[in-house]
DNA sequence: CTGTTAGCGCCTTCAT
DNA sequence: ATGAAGGCGCTAACAG
């Protein structure tokens, strides 16, 4: 109705207050703080009304700088894009609010050198603690942060050389749980496709586990054959050539009868080539298990270019973390308890915070299979 | 390699640095502040050595309660789970970047008594204006704000009764854009779905265009039928009721030539059957017309759950919003140029920080149509 | 060119 | 139960 008036002076200050309510600074003090059990009721009430009457609001950068504390928690994400950060971000943020944080979100794109800025950023900003998931985080990019002394805990990847809590996923067992339910639904020629893994340790647990799975079952099964693809999703050209070779294997495994030979290498040049001999019938349909969200969006976009809507005739689609198309385009997923994730990440920080000095925590929590009509029969 | 030192006794602050450096504090201030030409380089060397010895960092907080500004901005998200959101945020990031701001970002989970809160607490934080993008908005609610002195920036929806810059999609344009595409291609049977949108004044507006179009038509070519359908996302059996609506439509206009009938109940139980009698030719096909991504994911899904993978076949979707699953799915969508939006945004609020004092203006943005096979023939 | 002196808004002894 | 004084880390006049 009215309109805001325009004058906007200047926040009224605890000493406004103090005035306004006739008394000191301290009792106004005392009152934000809670201490009202030193507080007469009478002078409680006056403060109350100078409060409501200024509309009054404690800065909290001052209190911080007083007290050394101000509540703040940084939060590094590598890529916001990735419904995983987002899912977790929720945990989060839940987690703050529950225990009077707040976070200070910081999305680094996918650019490690805007993780080393933002760190140090919030460094500056002495935030009480910070929550990482970042790319390239080494040890001596979180120096300034794990060293320096203010508290981090790692989410979905470790860092070796820093000591530090870190919550994420179980990566074996989901790894294991996807591996084996391709494996029992018959699947015998499976490809792990998964973006480089040197540096982050949960694409790396994956792939060794899937890996592993996969020479168990070499032995008891028929002879299942596993593959490892690199999708470089920063390097167009790479994930080109990465995409070729799939395609070469697909074609090779489609159709029945027929004995096919294949050779397949990495994407990164270093490669890893492997024949294979496929001996046919309905059998023979590839599966592919994507280690995260970005990794089977590529796929299945690429898949469905190549061989149209009804690609999933094809090739069976398997991913870690279960995106909102997952449910709509019928691929079967292993959905990671992200909410719980971002929530145990502030638990575990939020303790640091308070002086817990344990040694390092790991919590690895478990993922749950979704399994739809893309890797049945 | 070598372990992080675990003492972490308290960080170097300017005193430290200027008795360190041999000098006052003034002088390392100067330096911090880039006064370079003030001071000698010989001074200059020690101050930059006393730095980095100590890895002094200063304090954000201090300074910015010493000069009044602290160089963050409170960005109010009603909903993160939107894509839209986290693509507007990264045009947000990029100018804050750009400008040396840094965003707070708050996440309201489309919660109004969330936004209430956040906007409470940025202003505690003292941040210097904010980006709205909030859901339950009213002028009241950004009274703290907009009218506490704080300028504001109004993101997709703009608030009445509260005057402030707006960016967002130019609606009207999107949605006459959306309509006549679907006209053009011979649909004569559209249904506008779209989330309760009376307080939304983005949705009003597309709605309104939808409408217009679709009367102007009505007119000229033969006798095209719009229809609204209001899809409570928030509420389960409401959305039941509006999607047993959409499906009772679809099946009445569908197939050729002969007549069929069928019954169909929805999933509730509380079922609402229809018998249909269908009569018409392949033109007979119904479009829908989502008015942002999270109906058409609503849509999509509900219709792929009903008409099984080939549901295009039988419905065509055109959404605003263009989330990552389209290409995949195949809908045609209308894409928003939201990292301009989120861009333009920061600079729009800068600007105000900085003190300019033009009336309130509104930036309107076109989106781009992108025909994909759902919308043809 | 460089250092001294006051605070910014708040919390915290320490008296009263 | 209440208030006065000092200081958190930093900047901004003023002197030298």
């Amino acid at each position: 109705m009215s309109t805001t008036p325009l004058a906007a002076p200047r926040r009224a200050t605890i000493t406004d207050v103090a005035r306004e309510a006739g008394t000191g600074k301290t009792s106004i003090s005392r009152y934000l703080n809670g201490e009202m059990s030193v507080l007469s009721p009478e002078l409680r009430a006056r403060i109350e009304a100078a409060i409501e009457r200024l509309n009054y609001q404690p800065n909290q950068m001052a209190r911080g700088l007083k007290r050394g504390r101000n509540r703040l928690i940084g939060m590094l994400l590598a890529d916001l894009t990735n419904p995983y950060s987002v899912e977790v971000l929720q945990g989060v943020e839940a987690a703050c609010h529950a225990l009077g944080l707040m976070p200070l979100i910081c999305h680094a794109a996918n650019e490690v050198e805007m993780e080393r800025r933002y760190l140090q950023l919030l460094t500056t900003y002495r935030v009480e603690g910070v929550i990482v998931n970042a790319l390239g985080v080494r040890e001596e990019t979180l120096r300034p942060v794990g060293g320096g002394g203010i508290p981090a805990v790692l989410v979905d990847r470790s860092v070796d050389g820093l000591v530090a809590d870190m919550v994420g996923l179980d990566n074996r067992a989901a790894a294991e749980l996807g591996t084996r339910h391709l494996l029992d639904n018959g699947f015998d020629d499976i490809w792990f496709v998964v973006q480089p893994f040197e540096q982050v340790s949960s694409r790396q647990l994956r792939e060794a586990a899937f890996r592993e799975v996969m020479s168990g079952a070499g032995g008891t099964s028929s002879d299942a054959r596993g593959h490892t693809l690199v999708l470089n999703l920063a390097e167009p050209v790479a994930v080109e050539r990465a995409l070729a070779e799939l395609d070469r294997a697909i074609d090779a495994a489609d159709g029945p009868g027929d004995a096919v030979a294949s050779v397949t290498g990495n994407a990164t040049g270093n490669a890893t080539s492997s024949v294979t001999v496929r001996t046919g019938g309905k059998g023979g349909r590839i599966a592919l298990f994507a280690a995260n969200a970005p990794v089977a969006l590529c796929l299945a976009l690429h898949l469905k270019a190549r061989y149209g809507a009804d690609w999933q005739a094809r090739v069976a689609l398997l991913s870690i973390d279960d995106p909102e198309w997952a449910e709509l385009t019928g691929i079967t997923a292993i959905r990671q308890p992200t909410y719980e994730i971002g929530y145990r990440a502030v638990e575990f920080l939020h303790e640091r915070i308070e002086g817990v000095q344990t040694t390092a925590r790991d919590c690895l929590l478990p993922g749950e299979l979704i399994v739809r009509a893309s890797t049945l029969r």
